[in-house]
DNA sequence: ATGCGAATG
DNA sequence: GGCATTCGCAT
């Protein structure tokens, strides 16, 4: 038999044409073995399975989510009336009379940063902003369902014998948006397959990992009869034994299912999935069969799946670069894309990217599962329609966006300690676009009013530096968040000890059991000098001048509040002391276990960082660097710098 | 660190 | 088109 044959061809000594290493890499979800298994999850028409969850709606009613005079998600019981996310209210309602809109919950101007559900917001578009809140949370609910299920499937996995080789797995879960996940089910399937197939336990560690493994002992698999099976490349065939891989995906697909139908079961939400060797191909599939269906790629399958799509549908070619890449070769097809040598797509694209595509084009997509359920930013925004003409106006939306994101940070654990954000970034729009940040102190307790009080602050800024009138958009954000400590009791316990000792020590209030960014012996009392900063009237116009002498107010307000604060600050001196082993600092004899702690407590966070990026991907996607030079930045000009390293000494 | 654009949903 | 999130580049 030639080697150009399918390795399958029926044989004397049948041997798979994997190995056991391709076997054994399963388990630390490495993105070398051809045998992974990915799931994409796909909420169908998600904010409208919200609503109909909320309204208890019947799944055969169709419905729409409503933001102002647009539809935003459309349920799948309308889309067949015509109506789609690009229809006005009045349209969608001439195309299917029977239609439930619902409009979004709102925030309204001094209703107390409370958003809600109200029958005329869509009349309300200049004093509500849309919140996205309620879908946020059944998108919290619905990733801990899945967990779960997952959890299920390992401890149901990992028992009696096979303990050694199957505990401390933990399948990558993924939150890529607000209604879609990745899975890494690698290495679930590994001790799922060691449970069933007894002959894969026969080699653990040996130097015959080159080893080819034995052939799977079935003949022909029962796919469920619910699952979509993208069909076999030309040269294979169904009537050909199945390899291991073709195992591996039935049981993927068997979790996957069970991980669906926990959503169903608990939580009445349909989602749909595809099933693949990789992140992009299940990302494709799951788009094939919606909705509630899952979609199976299997190796055998790839040429022919992919060859079938326009390559803009692949993640990272929607945009420019796909754009580009289509002018350059004359085509969007990836069949004939593949006529294109990797050194014809280097004459036209830097390497990475032809490298990248080259491979990503002939289905090898070698992307990381990140690990990652959580949020890494919180954004409040808004836009004009009328522009907006004053800094009142501008301000009143600034409370809102203040008591948005506040409450979105109560709900993320701030109030627990688990996670704070340490920057603050204030976007502005008039035609081009503006945005300033600045830390956030660990010190200080986070409000709704610090939050309000730094956006007015950054506003100032955006105004000083330019042309802020008429505003089209403004925007609030945070980002960079640090993990707190909330989740180990352990720790808890010694926060309320170190808690109760400070305010013994030093009577200050309020400074509740923080994880800060200093050491507690270390910091001073930058709290105060916050607050007497806050309340201090700005008598600002700070429109006039870019001239060097001319600051802007806050830097030229909290310079004498910090040296004020370290002439004023305590301790040292007198007490007794001793050099922490760890950071070389001297630090009071009476803080000393506090000091110890914070570093305990600071070691772990550490850690969970570590573990959260310990992955680290070894195929680059693209880089979006080219295609973006169309537009030169306006240069503001004046004043940068001294602003900014004043700012971070007041601020940190 | 800070500010910006691209891409995606 | 409005709103939201993540990422990478540049300074």
């Amino acid at each position: 038999m030639s080697s150009a044959d399918p390795p399958n061809t029926p044989d004397a000594v049948k041997r798979s044409r994997y190995t056991y290493r391709h076997f054994q890499l399963l388990r630390q979800s490495s993105t070398a073995t051809p045998l992974r298994a990915i799931a994409h999850i796909d909420l169908d028409a998600f904010y409208a399975q919200c609503e109909m969850v909320r309204l208890g709606t019947p799944r055969d009613t169709p419905l729409a989510v409503q933001q102002w005079d647009s539809l935003i998600a459309v349920n799948y019981a309308a889309r067949p009336f015509g109506v789609n996310r690009m229809v006005s209210t009045a349209e969608a309602r001439k195309l299917c009379p029977n239609i439930v809109l619902q409009h979004v919950a709102t925030f309204r101007e001094g209703e107390g940063g409370r958003w809600a559900y109200r029958d005329d917001s869509f009349r309300s578009v200049k004093t509500d902003k849309v919140s996205l809140d309620p879908y946020r949370a059944a998108s919290r609910n619905i990733l801990a369902t899945m967990k779960d299920e997952l959890q299920r499937w390992c401890t149901d996995t990992s028992e009696g014998q096979l303990d050694h080789l199957t505990q401390g797995i933990t399948p990558g879960l993924e939150k890529a948006s607000i209604d879609e996940v990745f899975i890494d089910l690698s290495p679930l399937i590994y001790s799922v397959l060691l449970r069933r197939y007894p002959e894969l336990r026969a080699i653990a560690q040996d130097e015959k990992q080159v080893a080819e493994l034995p052939c799977p002992p079935t003949t022909a698999l029962q796919w469920a009869s619910e699952d979509s099976l993208i069909d076999l490349d030309p040269l294979e065939s169904e009537e050909d034994d199945p390899d291991w891989d073709d195992i591996v995906m039935l049981v993927a697909a068997e979790i996957t299912r069970s991980v669906r139908n926990a959503v169903w079961e608990k939580l009445h939400y349909t989602c749909s999935a595809g099933i693949a060797r990789n992140k992009m191909l299940a990302k494709l599939g799951s788009a094939c069969n919606k909705p509630n269906k899952q979609t199976v790629v299997r190796n055998r399958a790839i040429q022919k799946f992919l060859g079938g799509y326009k390559f803009t549908q692949i993640r990272m070619l929607g945009g420019k670069l796909g754009d580009q890449i289509t002018a350059f070769f004359g085509t969007e097809q990836v069949s004939e894309l593949l006529n294109v040598s990797l050194e014809q797509l280097r004459a036209k694209l830097d390497d990475h990217t032809a490298t990248w595509l080259y491979s990503t084009i002939r289905g090898d997509d070698r992307s990381e599962v990140n690990p990652r359920t959580q949020i890494k930013s919180m954004l409040s925004a808004k836009s004009f329609r009328p522009s907006i003409n004053s800094i009142d106006q501008a301000e009143k939306w600034l409370h809102i966006f203040a008591a948005d994101i506040y409450g979105r940070l109560v709900e993320d654990g701030l109030l627990e300690n688990r996670r704070r954000p340490r920057v603050i970034t204030l976007h502005h729009r008039v035609v081009l676009s503006r945005s300033r940040q600045t830390p956030i102190p660990g010190s200080i307790t986070i409000d709704e009013n610090l939050l309000f009080e730094l956006a007015k602050t950054l506003l100032r800024q955006v105004m000083a530096d330019g042309q802020v009138w008429p505003c089209a958009n403004l925007s609030l954000s945070v980002s960079s968040f640090e993990d707190g400590v909330g989740k180990n009791k352990a720790i808890e316990g010694f926060l309320v000890r170190a808690d109760q000792a400070k305010s013994l020590i030093h009577a200050r209030p309020r400074d509740a059991g923080i994880l800060n960014e200093q050491p507690p012996a270390d910091k001073k009392r930058k709290i105060d000098g916050i607050k007497r900063f806050f309340n201090q009237p700005h008598a600002d116009d700070p429109a006039a001048s870019d001239n060097e002498s001319s600051q802007p107010p806050l830097a030229q307000d909290l310079a004498p509040i910090i040296q004020e604060d370290i002439a004023v600050s305590p301790d040292t001196s007198d007490a007794l002391q001793f050099t922490c082993s760890r950071c070389s600092k001297s630090i009071p004899e009476y803080d000393r276990e506090e000091h110890d702690d914070w570093h305990f407590a600071k070691d772990l966070a550490n850690q969970d960082r570590q573990e959260a990026r310990d992955a680290q991907q070894q195929s680059h996607p693209p880089t979006n660097s080219r295609a973006s030079n169309t537009r030169g930045r306006p240069g503001r000009g004046g004043r940068g710098k001294s602003e900014k390293g004043q700012m971070r000494l007041a601020f940190q």
